[in-house]
DNA sequence: CGCTCCAATACTAATATTGGAGCGGTGCATTAGT
């Protein structure tokens, strides 16, 4: 790893703009930018901290990259699957004067680690690839911190929001790691977040004012359906029928790894070249999967959610789920895989009521009270010699990572916060009891955001409208049906809702005005269908409110003013 | 929360019903053993 740095040279004094299009073509051989990447790199360059969200393929990668050669010191990326750090790294130029870039992670033998290092230490990677599992070692974070990072950048940042509380909690950790390498300017990048998501986002890694760069969520060459079946025989036989019909290549996405097997089979059996696809496979064979599917030589891979993160493939024509998705987050990201060139292509949700039970049951499962009350008194015992995560964990024999699920509650509660060494310190004022009392309460907050985001997923599939109104209000973004591609729209009847319909109180509660409502607490006004508006409650998440019985009732929900604490 | 699997029961001989247990998704890193 000899590279050299890329140098501006005698450019120095271009402005910004010049000097980006300068580095992108002379660099990476990219010879135009789009307006959103022009902006949100020069947000970059400017040291502010940004948001990037645009649909894979748009080149949300060069947003960091671009600005990453014109600074000083590495840019810091975090990145949740190693299959994509490699991604990253292979997608980025070779040769003389291109950008170094190192991986650290548990692929590396100690020869390889050390050897990464090194290239950091002498300020030859320019990029910095991790996980946030390697940002919870102390060792890591003060290495980097030596090496005075100028950028962190987090991406498929919607992680943060959907992985953060239960499965992979160090996501909620990063603002603290950020802060301890000198806190450089954040750029988060994400395909798909919701405005809940986003706030979180913003908020969780310690945003400031962060300059928002945000291409529109819609994809009107893909056609939308969702059909509910009342028998698990009648929605089997759907699935596999339209997967056999419909144009190739195209994506199944099943709810358990037993049905993506059995789905695949039926199909196999249909004499379509189809494979299954989830966490349960062995390493390899996921990797031939992966490859073989990109490479054009598989109908249709049928797949837990384990299968997409990366896939960067333009010519898929169809996702159909077999049933019901966890949200409409994690629901738009899969069926955003589809159609990338533009051609049409077809997202078909197949769904029973039944669905609903299994996705609460994997909804907002956070450590209980007993972890919790043992963490506390664990913190809390410290006292003046506190303790960090590594051994909380081993004092306590519980799992690294509900240690770290519950530290996070704990300190979303106010009862502690991280040092600037990693140590959690107790708030004095907090008995342990209490603390782990309103860590709980939080949890259960989440719970509740959790399962309203599967009554908004069972909604999308149950509603009577417009479905890309429905999808695209619940991602902030108004959309006047009817779109003309949906079967709803096809059905007739989804233009905008006859006057006697739309409740004049609608005017009262604009989309995006931030409300209180008599019970449920402050809320935020996602969408408005006629004689209906939805709220994200901060407490409770979803809720969809009838007008007429809001404005039947004086004072329920108001409007709170803007910057109104 | 709901489904599947399995054993026990009910009941009378080959099959049906009931109840309880266990299961259900996403990945990192680390470690023990080849």
């Amino acid at each position: 790893m000899t590279e050299e740095r890329y140098r501006p040279g005698r450019h120095e004094q271009e402005p910004p703009a010049a000097r980006l299009r300068r580095a992108a073509a002379e660099v990476f051989g990219w010879e135009s930018l789009s307006d959103e990447q022009t902006r949100a790199m020069g947000a970059v360059l400017d040291g502010r901290d940004g948001l990037v969200v645009m649909p894979t393929g748009a080149g949300k990668s060069a947003v960091y990259q671009v600005p990453g050669v014109l600074l000083d010191g590495p840019v810091v990326v975090v990145s949740p699957l190693l299959a994509l750090q490699r991604d990253q790294m292979a997608g980025l130029p070779d040769g003389d004067g291109a950008p170094g870039a190192v991986a650290l992670n548990s692929d590396l033998t100690a020869a390889g680690a050390q050897a990464a290092w090194e290239a950091v230490r002498r300020g030859e990677a320019r990029f910095v690839y991790l996980s946030p599992e390697q940002l919870a070692k102390d060792e890591v974070v003060t290495r980097l911190a030596e090496a005075r990072p100028s950028l962190f950048v987090v991406d498929e940042a919607q992680c943060v929001s959907l992985w953060g509380h239960d499965f992979r909690p160090d996501y909620l950790r990063l603002e603290q790691a950020a802060r301890r390498m000198g806190r450089p300017p954040l750029l988060a990048l994400t395909a798909t977040a919701a405005p809940p998501v986003r706030t979180e986002i913003a908020e969780r890694l310690g945003m400031d004012r962060p300059v928002l760069t945000m291409a529109s969520f819609d994809r009107p060459n893909i056609r939308l359906e969702a059909v509910r079946f009342l028998d698990d025989d009648a929605r089997r036989r759907a699935v596999v029928e339209r997967a056999a019909a419909e144009p190739k290549p195209g994506i199944v996405y099943a709810g358990t790894r037993k049905e993506s097997e059995a789905y695949a089979a039926e199909l196999a059996d249909l004499g379509l070249t189809a494979v299954p696809f989830h966490a349960g496979l062995p390493a390899a064979e996921r990797a031939r999967v992966h490859d073989a599917f990109l490479a054009g030589e598989t109908d249709v891979v049928v797949a837990t959610t384990a299968f997409g993160m990366g896939i960067d493939k333009e010519d898929v024509r169809f996702v159909l789920h077999a049933s019901l998705p966890g949200s409409l987050d994690a629901y738009y990201q899969e069926v955003g895989r589809c159609g990338r060139d533009g051609k049409p292509a077809l997202a078909v949700l197949h769904h029973r009521t039944e669905d609903t039970g299994m996705r609460r049951f994997f909804a907002g499962r956070a450590p209980g009270r007993e972890v919790l009350t043992e963490v506390a008194d664990a913190v809390h015992e410290h006292g003046d010699d506190p303790a960090d995560l590594d051994r909380l964990h081993r004092e306590t024999g519980l799992a690294r990572r509900r240690v770290t699920a519950a530290v996070n509650l704990l300190q979303e509660a106010g009862a502690v916060r991280t040092g600037e060494e990693g140590e959690i310190l107790p708030d004095p004022a907090t008995p342990p009891s209490v603390a782990a009392e309103r860590a709980e309460e939080a949890a259960e907050a989440h719970r509740r955001t959790d399962h309203s985001r599967v009554d908004m997923a069972r909604a999308y599939a149950e509603t009577t409208g417009c479905r890309r109104r429905f999808l695209l209000g619940y991602f902030g973004e108004r959309y006047e049906p009817p779109c003309g591609t949906c079967d709803r729209c096809e059905a007739g009847g989804t233009e905008e809702p006859p006057p006697e319909r739309a409740h004049p109180a609608a005017v009262d509660y604009p989309v995006g005005s931030r409300v209180r409502h008599g019970e449920w607490g402050r809320g935020t006004v996602l969408s408005e269908d006629g004689d209906r508006i939805t709220v994200l409650f901060d407490r409770t998440g979803y809720r969809t409110l009838s007008l007429a019985a809001v404005a039947g009732q004086d004072g329920l929900l108001t409007v709170v003013p803007e910057g109104g604490a």
